[in-house]
DNA sequence: ATTATCCGGGG
DNA sequence: GTGTACGGATAAT
């Protein structure tokens, strides 16, 4: 029979000597199953003339060769005589590999490290979370899904994936502040998924809420917790941290009391890998870790610095956590009763935030399994470096390319002290100036790769000594012009798929499409990256010094163009050129942009970014000539464009935050350095007489550890330490807000907290000389206003009552 | 400056 | 498991 499904997990084993594949997945009609395989054999592959008899023979304890098979396959972008060596078991692979080497006529072994079941995915092209069309038999099976064995397997369509999802949080009891597995009990477990919600919890209270359900114990409760996740059958469990937090912490509990937690599909237990960083794994379902994705994956485009539930679902959703007060939360449980309430909804609201926030970013993550063709449970736990190797290694398999082997710990320590030189930067002087143009090489690395194809098998061939050259400190290279690289072909490869995704995106916007869209530019940029990363099995430094080398080319080109068209060149950092109008229009500047791309080979190209009718840049520290990525830009439309400036940062006060942007926007909007120096003096005035209110002079600081063990006590350790002898909890992450008052001795014995501080009470000098000032001294520095100057005319003119 | 270490998330 | 942390910030030298 024909099965459509679309699989969410794979796992193997070993059964009467040989290794079977089991896919775990949905059918089109909903039905959770489990796809047997037995026909894929375990291989590693050899280069060279081997003697057959002898590679035949190789074998270590249970470990044989079942079966050689000569191919025609590429080694580093050369064709290369190759065989398959067929093993029996996947095990035996990287064993006989060792001793394969050996062998009279062989020149090197490879694909020995591929894990079996991303092997199996490679090879039979099958993509998880993607409809698979299998011909399969039903077989008997004591598993908790029906089983098929597959007798023969290919992809299917591109749709939608049914897929059910259930959110998991648990909440323990806590004391002492410390979280203590063995000691601690579990006190809830919520559930939250399609149509169901549950709290289950052991201490019984009165309640209307049906979706608190009460038992007799702990055991019971973990016991429970199974038996629900069986009725509702997800395909993929997500939590919070719950690799290192939830689910550990149910695995430790449930060996204490003795509870089976037989959660797989196949029977077998909740499985938690790792030793310092924790990993929970369940045959058959994927355990989403969302917090992992988030933080590695989404993270990059947030605003937020924490990636608290709290704060990534108020970003995200818009929604947030249940406010309680968890610092109590043992002594409720202690006393019991209805007071818990609160406690089971908190506990459930986390698992609703949960399910939201992987609804939100699952179309990311099908994405990146799709490319990478990985099982989501991977995909959730790699680093960006990972996903390019991965594709690689997809793409190398299709083409006949030999995967290259990870290196030996020693290589990689060389290749650790190997340092490539980085990006041009052109410093600006700092000053203030008006009509600016900004140019930027679009995506440069890939384009470069693309264009000059740097691919490491190429490096510096016999064939091509005409091929265009670009000198570096490590020498001068040049890339094969007769054959098309590995690494170019796919990264132009990339460029053309994102250019049709963004096509069809601007016919209509879609989630998933611009999940694509994405995950290609973010997978074409982390090439450059991966060129140079020491694990990496398609290391190349010559290929990361070419490109930056080229990087450093084009921008000089750039530059120089703009210099002979009469044009005066402000600044330029890696990709991007600033340039002053002066008596020039837009539109020479377009026609320049235009020159500059008519020389410019295969994709690259250079955009126009933007006009800016003013921008001020400003040194970094006094001294320091240069005002590299601190500026602010002035759009036609008004609206500021701030970097490298202090606004942003959470420490500084909101009325230091305010004088900076306000002062910014002054010089930039209105060209008025007077105005701005009179808007600084009303303030430093007001400061002086306390006229500013309170709220504008708290300063918010994140405490890193508990108040005792600090041995530098700074000014927010100190305010921690009051709200502590007034009964408050504060702990590791909490933002400590404090204001500093009128006084003598050190910073930290002049903290008040805000709800304590009075208006006359703050110190106006203090935040004076260390948050307005510092804020705006070297914006001030370029408009040749003396800063001290500005304090004793302040001085005189509050002392006679008048402004100047 | 450069190198080692600590930490996040979770209650 | 045919492989395994990582990246950023802060403290220490």
């Amino acid at each position: 029979m024909n099965i459509k499904f679309y699989p969410v997990d794979i796992t193997y084993s070993i059964e009467d000597g040989k290794p079977l594949i089991f896919l775990y997945g949905r059918t089109a009609e909903g039905e959770q199953i489990c796809v047997i395989d037995d026909s894929f054999k375990p291989y590693f592959i050899v280069t060279g003339k081997p003697e057959l008899d002898a590679l035949k023979a190789v074998k270590q304890d249970d470990y044989v060769v079942t079966d050689i098979v000569k191919a025609k396959k590429n080694l580093n972008e050369t064709e290369t005589d190759a065989h398959i060596v067929y093993v029996n078991l996947p095990k035996a692979a990287p064993e006989l590999q060792k001793l394969a080497r050996k062998i009279k006529g062989v020149t090197g072994a490879y694909e020995h490290d591929i894990p079996f079941t991303r092997r199996y995915l490679i090879d039979k092209g099958i993509t998880p979370l993607t409809q698979v069309i299998v011909d399969a038999e039903k077989t008997t099976r004591d598993f908790r899904v029906p089983c098929y064995f597959a007798k023969n397997i290919k992809s299917g369509d591109e749709t939608a994936t049914p897929l059910k999802i259930l959110a998991l949080d648990i909440e323990t009891y806590n004391p002492d502040n410390k979280l203590d597995f063995k000691k601690n009990p579990i006190l809830m477990i919520a559930l939250y998924g399609e149509k169901f919600s549950r709290v289950i919890t052991w201490k019984k209270f009165k309640t209307e809420d049906k979706t608190i359900e009460f038992v007799q114990s702990e055991a019971d409760m973990l016991a429970r917790f199974v038996e629900l996740v069986h009725q509702f059958k997800p395909d993929m469990i997500t939590g919070y941290f719950t690799d290192g937090f939830d689910f550990p912490y149910i695995f430790e509990r449930a060996k204490i009391l003795k509870v089976k937690l037989d959660l797989g599909l196949d029977n077998s237990a909740l499985e938690i890998a790792g030793r310092k960083e924790t990993e929970a794994k369940i045959a058959g379902i994927a355990h989403i870790d969302i917090f992992k994705f988030i933080k590695r994956v989404i993270g990059r485009g947030l605003k937020t610095d924490s990636y608290s539930l709290d704060a990534v679902s108020k970003e995200l959703l818009g929604k947030q956590k249940h406010k309680v007060d968890m610092d109590h939360f043992f002594k409720v449980w202690d006393k019991g009763g209805e007071e818990l309430e609160p406690f089971c909804k908190y506990n459930l609201q986390d698992t609703l935030l949960t399910y939201e926030l992987t609804e939100k970013v699952l179309p990311t993550l099908i994405e990146f399994v799709r490319i990478m063709r990985l099982p989501p449970y991977d995909i959730n736990r790699m680093p960006y470096s990972m996903f390019v190797e991965w594709y690689l290694i997809n793409q190398a398999h299709q083409r006949g390319e030999i995967i290259l082997s990870k290196p030996e710990h020693t290589e990689e320590g060389e290749r650790m002290r190997e340092r490539i030189q980085g990006a041009f930067v052109y410093e600006p002087k700092p000053g203030y100036y008006q009509n600016l143009v900004v140019f930027d090489y679009r995506s440069l690395y890939p384009s470069i790769i693309a264009s000059h194809n740097i691919s490491k098998g190429l490096v510096n061939c016999e064939c091509c000594k005409d091929a265009p050259k670009i000198e570096t400190e490590r020498g001068t290279f040049w890339y094969c012009q007769k054959r098309k690289g590995l690494f170019a072909t796919i990264i132009s490869d990339l460029i053309l798929i994102r250019a049709e995704v963004k096509k069809q995106l601007k016919k209509k916007s879609d989630n998933l499409l611009a999940a694509r869209s994405e995950a290609l530019k973010v997978l074409a940029n982390s090439f450059y990256g991966y060129m140079g990363f020491a694990p990496a099995r398609w290391y190349c430094i010559e290929c990361a010094e070419s490109t930056t080398a080229w990087a450093r080319h084009y921008i000089h080109k750039a530059i120089d163009t703009a210099k002979e068209a009469g044009f005066t060149v402000l600044y330029s950092d890696t990709d991007s050129v600033f340039l002053l109008l002066e008596k020039k229009t837009k539109e020479q500047a377009l026609a320049l942009m235009d020159e500059i791309n008519k020389k410019l080979p295969g994709l690259m190209e250079l955009d126009f970014e933007g006009y800016y009718p003013s921008g001020i840049f400003v040194s970094l520290k006094a001294g320091e000539g240069g005002a590299k990525k601190k500026y602010a830009l002035l759009n036609e439309k008004g609206e500021l464009k701030i970097k490298g400036f202090e606004t942003v940062r959470r420490n500084w006060s909101y009325i230091a935050k305010e004088v900076q942007q306000n002062v910014l926007s002054i010089i930039l909007k209105e060209n008025d350095p007077k105005k701005a120096k009179n808007y600084v003096r009303e303030v430093i005035d007001s400061l002086r007489k306390n006229k500013l209110e309170v709220s504008k002079v708290i300063i918010k600081t994140q405490l890193t550890k508990a108040t005792g063990t600090y041995t530098s006590v700074g000014p927010h350790v100190a305010a921690a330490q009051r709200m502590e002898a007034k009964g408050m909890t504060v702990s590791s992450g909490s933002i400590i807000k404090y204001v500093v008052i009128k006084g003598k001795g050190k910073i930290r014995d002049k903290v008040k907290l805000p709800e304590e501080t009075s208006q006359d009470e703050y110190d106006g000098e203090y935040y004076i000389q260390n948050q307005i000032i510092p804020g705006i001294e070297r914006i001030f520095a370029v408009l040749n206003i003396n800063v001290d100057d500005l304090m004793s005319e302040t001085k005189q003119s509050s002392l006679f009552g008048y402004e100047k």
